[in-house]
DNA sequence: TTGACGATTAGCT
DNA sequence: GCTAATCGTCAAC
């Protein structure tokens, strides 16, 4: 079944290529509620932010690629995973067209499945907060350097660790989408910070709190 | 080769 | 509420 994500006796089935070949901002809401499964802790997505490659400036993609952020440029289907602030992994799901750039951060979900697992990993975390943020999701779902331009849409032959994003298992209600504008971009653009490409589904414990990015000094030159 | 900065978090007041 | 921790990345030198 390295197809499905299982949860209960429940499987729901990998999302194809064709869903993430679209423009990021379409995609992005349709994953809330979805299923990620990953080195055995499944989650429910709660919160997602989108970020459009070359034209936002609060995307890393925005000056161009680099050996980090080359695999956005590719084409969708594959997770763009960054290190960030020494000690956090953010996982990011590769959309739209290649060459696009678009991609959708994982910021909050739910765990449904693997729950000693994500608490092994968590440490002393509350549960709500196993997964609250996304470098806490990271952790939660053992993703690291290594999972940078995997192929999410086909099952990882021979691997066990598999990284699957499914349908829903339950259906989302569209009247508790929320938006608004994404947490902690301060970029050159200056108005990419108040872009409402943050997704998230009202009442979730488990979406992280707002905090507006944070002004800083222009770069040297 | 260098050093400022960061799509954050945990811990403390 | 505030801030230290921590290190990969990338532009500048």
């Amino acid at each position: 079944m390295a197809d499905a994500v299982i949860v209960g006796e429940g499987a729901q089935r990998r999302l194809p290529r064709d869903f993430f070949a679209r423009p990021v901002l379409e995609v992005a809401p349709e994953l809330l509620g979805c299923l990620v499964s990953h080195a055995g802790v499944t989650v429910r997505l709660t919160e997602v932010e989108a970020y459009a490659g070359m034209v936002d400036p609060g995307s890393h993609a925005y000056r161009g690629p680099t050996a980090r952020t080359r695999v956005m440029f590719g084409p969708a289907g594959f997770l763009y995973v960054y290190f960030t602030y020494g000690n956090h992994w953010c996982v990011n799901l590769v959309c739209g067209h290649e060459g696009t750039a678009e991609a959708v951060l994982l910021r909050g979900a739910e765990v449904v499945a693997g729950c000693e697992l994500a608490q092994e990993r968590r440490g002393k975390a509350r549960e709500r907060d196993w997964c609250r943020g996304p470098g806490r999701l990271g952790q939660a779902l053992a993703l690291g350097r290594d999972q940078t331009g995997r192929d999410f849409c086909r099952p990882a032959i021979g691997d066990p660790v598999d990284f699957v994003v499914g349908s829903p298992a339950e259906p989302v209600d569209p009247g508790l989408v929320r938006t608004g504008p994404r947490v902690g971009i301060s970029g050159p653009g200056g108005d990419a910070a108040t872009y409402p490409w943050r997704y998230w589904l009202d009442g979730e414990p488990t979406v992280s709190p707002y905090r507006p990015g944070v002004a800083r000094k222009r770069r040297r030159g």
